[in-house]
This record gives structure tokens, sequence and C-alpha cells, in this order.
DNA sequence: TTGACAAATTATAATATTATAATCTTAATA
DNA sequence: TATTAAGATTATAATATTATAATTTGTCAA
């Protein structure tokens, strides 16, 4: 009750079209407008709205916009953004999400089925307009909940295997890593290595050790499983690995890594060891991070444009959401082998 | 008209507290009661009420409840992630934001005042509860915007120096770049040169820069500007770097480079030229990235906690949020000079 | 001077939730 | 049996915006 302002006052009214409206003389509804649609609005008008805007410093509410149908968030559900390549892709998204006028929703972390539900629902509760998700959904429950929620969803992933959802941007992880062990072997080299980051649940990773596979059976080469290792996306998981491949064959003579984090790594094993690269052993990778090109020796990699994967994601929402109708449901990216010195 | 259902029919009720309630025979404050008050609710309607939920996948709407002043969304602005420690942060932020129930609505660039300006506005819009800044905001119409906004606001940043908008966490950069120089003194390094990435508007760097400086007067050694370079953030800038200080000066015996990135890739030129390190130039580098103990030579850096930095960032702004009134306004997280050989 | 038409503006209602106040139940006490 | 209190539930109003329909204003021609 002492709070309470006197009968006559006026409470101090919050910041909003309504208070605009007032402070120019004219209707909430011209106020919005003038924002949105300044053609319908007398340039006088207008002028004088915008001005009371800016001398004010009025920021519109994008909740209550949203609510009236208006949104323009996008939410999206990456796994960590340490060592991989998803910085890059979430720097894509983020421009083009800016450039557009939308806004990104991010939820990032290691998920687990039911983490992967409940992020893809805590998302959802903010109604955006659009979701891009890593890698196929996994949970049946949250492909459901996707699906009613109406917004048009990109999976970046594996072009190719199970249903997406709706739309999917990305390569063919079996054809890049199909490619590369490919040109290992055109290289000369007759025993090679695989090593990935934990597969489990991870389509692009399973993709690429398919890949691996499909290569070495043209090749006539039996395939064994212990010419395969799987370590945490680290520098020290590739040195590691090097060291149980090596070590366990003792005749390998290039290893294939599904991360150049992890092949950046093993090359520093070599350093170490006095090996040679690819003298001794041949090093591959995959992603071309920025250091790959400067790595001594320059390291042979898959070069996938995560980069752009971001952005064309983020445009295919769009197109949707303006109402394309042909907006195509696979979109695959392509791939390059750079034939560097390590292998 | 066409599409207009026929008179008698109920039209298809969006899924809401409304509905649900309506399913169950229940006022929707009951249903709202059910999920944020389950205490207020009896049981057995409790119960009702959230099989109801579970059975329509309803997932409530956080615009409406951020209307009310319910509001869990946090915003941050943050530059690129790319070959920065940003990503660990944004890691940080990310995680503590999911343990408490918030999202993050994520905003990353290149930012120009003009930029950085658009961006806050474009958040504010979104009536987040609190906001996280990397670096001080530099626009003084941003710094208004952000204070009448009534949002507690983290910049994350150097903990030295221009007054904080709100609270600041962060370590100074300033020591941790004197700490270094001194230690690479100590270890009987004579003429130090200094690589940064664009200093221009970045606190942290020039605190950085302004360390090396004081260690050196604090040593004796008059500073020569032809000591220092800016190059971009890549292993190639790096690499630049090293060839024009060595080429500049042929007696340099080590550098600090402000970034990992670029001192490892100082390394690989070192390699290519089979130069020693730190035999015939010493090394070091800033952040302690995970490749920087597998690097061979393993790196000497500055180890900052970059993850817990994100954290403590959302943490701040939580703790504030519950009503402690005596959340310290400025946090300084501490550092470690991380002592390997290559200086 | 009236009518027709377009342009500009205003009024209304709808979006979904929840704090608050009001009401209804039930049980315990006098 | 009436009274009181606590517990559970419901009714009301408020949050800010905008599509739509309705109204006002102005211009031109008949």
């Amino acid at each position: 009750m002492v709070d309470k302002p006197p009968a006559g006052e006026k409470k101090p009214q919050r910041l909003g079209v309504r208070e605009i409206a007032k402070r120019v003389g004219v209707a909430p509804m011209t106020v919005s407008r003038a924002l949105s649609n300044p053609d319908m609005v007398s340039p006088e008008t207008r002028a004088k709205v915008l001005e009371a805007i800016e001398q004010a410093g009025f920021v519109p509410n994008r909740l209550a916009s949203s609510m009236r149908g208006n949104g323009r968030m996008i939410g999206t559900v990456v796994p960590p953004l340490i060592n991989s390549g998803i910085a890059e892709q979430v720097q894509g998204m983020s421009d083009e999400c800016h450039e557009s006028g939308y806004s990104m929703l991010l939820v990032q972390g290691e998920f687990t089925q039911e983490a992967e539900e409940s992020s893809i629902r805590n998302l959802l509760g903010w109604r955006p307009v659009g979701m891009i998700l890593q890698s196929f959904v996994q949970s049946e429950t949250a492909r459901a909940l996707l699906k009613s929620s109406g917004a048009p969803v990109v999976e970046i992933s594996e072009i190719k295997g199970r249903k997406p959802i709706d739309m999917v941007v990305g390569v063919s992880n079996f054809e890049t890593a199909y490619a590369m062990t490919m040109h290992l072997a055109a290289k000369g080299y007759k025993r090679i290595g695989f090593v990935s980051t934990p597969i489990h649940g991870n389509d692009r990773l399973r993709q690429r050790r398919t890949g691996y596979h499909a290569a070495l059976t043209e090749l006539g080469i039996k395939n064994h499983a212990d010419m395969e290792v799987e370590v945490p996306i680290t520098a020290q998981g590739g040195a590691e690995a090097l060291v149980t491949l090596t070590s366990r064959h003792k005749d390998i003579d290039a290893i294939f890594f599904s991360s150049d984090t992890l092949a950046v790594g093993a090359v520093q094993e070599c350093h170490r060891r006095r090996w040679a690269v690819p003298g001794r052993i041949a090093i591959a990778g995959y992603g071309d991070m920025d250091l790959a090109a400067q790595l001594y020796p320059p390291l042979t990699t898959v070069k996938v444009n995560r980069y752009e994967m971001g952005r064309r994601a983020v445009r295919q929402l769009l197109a949707r959401l303006g109402g394309d109708t042909k907006v195509p449901t696979i979109t695959s990216l392509g791939f390059e082998i750079v034939d560097r010195e390590s292998a």
C-alpha cells in the first residue's frame, strides 16, 4: 500500500506500441504499421512515429509479435562446439539468420536420447518458426513433437539412409570416406587403418566407417576389425590411436582419421617418435580445419564446407517459410579430397 | 468461405492450457499450476492433468509465460566461434543454462559498433531476463538500451579498466600477459616479441599488450614497436608473424602469441625451416587449447578456464535474478602459466 | 452538392499464460 | 449445528502486438 501511487497519478506506462501511439497521438496499429508496413502509413505520420520511437528508445516486443504469428526465431540443437567442425556450421547459421532478421535459439551438448528430447521440447516451447537439428533425431517422441509442431525442420546430417523428418542438408559421408580410402589406396598404401570418435548414435560417423569398409571390400582387402579404433575427439585421442594401431600392426602404412583434430594429434605423436610422415606412416584427416594446410607436414584431408552447410540449412527453412513449395527435400553439398603431403 | 467450418462445429482448439483444462474438466489455471506449482494442486488432479498433457503432446508456450514475466531466456552476443576460445565459453554458458531450465538466444559475429548495436537491439526485442556480452559494449546507445531494459548484464571481459554496465566476469588480461612475459624473461630470453590478433576495439587484447609492455619496462627493456605484429587469428597468421618478426630482428629469441592458434601455426613454420623450438626461438601461446599439451614440442601457454567463465557468467545472472543482492560486481577467475617445452 | 472511391487511420479481437483475488470444499472446533 | 480455517479450485485481468474489419478523410466527377 505504501507503493501504490496516488489515485489520480497515471502509472508509468510501460514502453510499447501503445505508449508510443499515445505520445504521437495516433492508434497503436499505426505505430505497428509504421514499422512493419511503412507503405500503409502516410509519410508524415511515419516520420513522427519513427522519431518518437527513436526518442523513447523503444524496442518492439518480439514475444508479442511471435504470439500473433509473426515469429522470427529458429531453434537449433548442436553437439559440442569444441574440436569439431560444428563451430563453423553455427557461424554459418548465425550469419544467415542475422542477415534475414531471424534470431537463433541454441542448445548445445552431448545428447543422450532423453536429453535430446528434452532439449527439443524446450526449444519448441518458444514456438520457433523452424528447427535445425544435427544428425537424425533418434527419439520417436521427439520426432512426433517436431512433426506436430508444424514448423519446418532441417536435419544437417548424412543425406542417405533413414527417412528425414522433413528436409536434409549434408554430404554423403559414405562417399567422402569411400573416396578418401580409395585415394589412399591409389597412392600405394596397402594397410589402411581407420580411427573415429565414438560412433554410437551418430549417422555421419557410421556412414564414414561404412564407406571405408566398402572401399576396402572393393579393393579386395579383407577388413580386420582390429584395424579400427574409437577415441575421444581430442589431439590426445589421435595420438593414442596411432600408438594402438601401429603396435597392433607393424605393417600398417596409412591411417584415416575421421576428424582433423585426431589426425593433428597423431602427427605430433609421429614427431615425438621421429617417424617420418608419410615415410613411416601416412596420415589423413577429415574436415580441412584451418590448421590442416599449415601443419607440418600439410595434412591430406576431406574438405567439407561446414559454414556453407549452416547457411544452406537456414536458407532452406526460410525458403519454405516464404511459401516456396518446391524446396528440395535433400540437399547434398559437394566435398573435395585435399591431397597434401601427409599421405 | 469455403474453409469456414459449419456453424455448429467447434473449431479445432489449438493445444494450450485452455484445451488441456477442458479435456480434464478443470480451469486453465489449475493446469498451469500443475506444471509450475505442483504443491498448490491436489495430487489426484495433478496426475490427471499431467496425463492429459503427456497424452496430447502439449508443450507449454514459453512466449506467453515470458510475456507474463516468467521468462527464462538469456541473450548473448559472441565473437566468431572458430579458432578462439569462445566455443568453450559458449559451451559453458549453454550447459549452465540448460541445467537451470533457461534457453540461450545467441548472436555470433565479428562486430562493428553498429552491428553490435543492432544485435543487442534484436536480442532485447525478445525481452530476455538477462544478457551476457563479450568484451565491454562500445556503443553508447547500446549501453543505454541495455540499462533501460532492466535486465542484469554480465560482460565477460577484461576485469579492470572501464566501468562495467552491471557485472563482469573474467581475468586480468594485463596480469596474464605480464606474468607470461616475466616468465619468459626468467627463463633467460632477452628479446621477446609479441604477436596479437587485431587489437582495435578489444579490451582483452589491449590489456594483454599493455601487460607485455609493463613487464618489458620493469625488466628495463626498451620496448620497440617493431617487436609487435598483428595478424588474423589463423595458423597461417601465426606462421607469417614468425617470419616477419624473425626477419626484422635476427636476435629475437622468444615470441609470445596472444592465442594458441597463432602459436601452433608458428611452431609449424619452425618445423618447415628446421628451426629448433625453443633452441632457435621460443614460442609461447595463450589459451591452453586441447592441442597445446600434445603439440611437438608441447606449448608453453597461459591457461584460462573459458568453460568456467561461461558457466560463471550465467550463474551470476541467475543469482541476481533469484534476488541475491550481494552478487559480486566483478568476478576474477584465476589463471596459470603452463610451462612446457616450447619456451 | 452529392456520390463514389481510394487512402489513411482506428477499433476490435485474438494469440497463451499466470498473478491475484474471489469462491468453493472439507474438516475440525466450539 | 454453527463457525472458522485451511486447502483447492476458479474467475478475472493483464502482458504487447497485429490481422481484420470498420470508420474517417479527402478528392474527383457528375
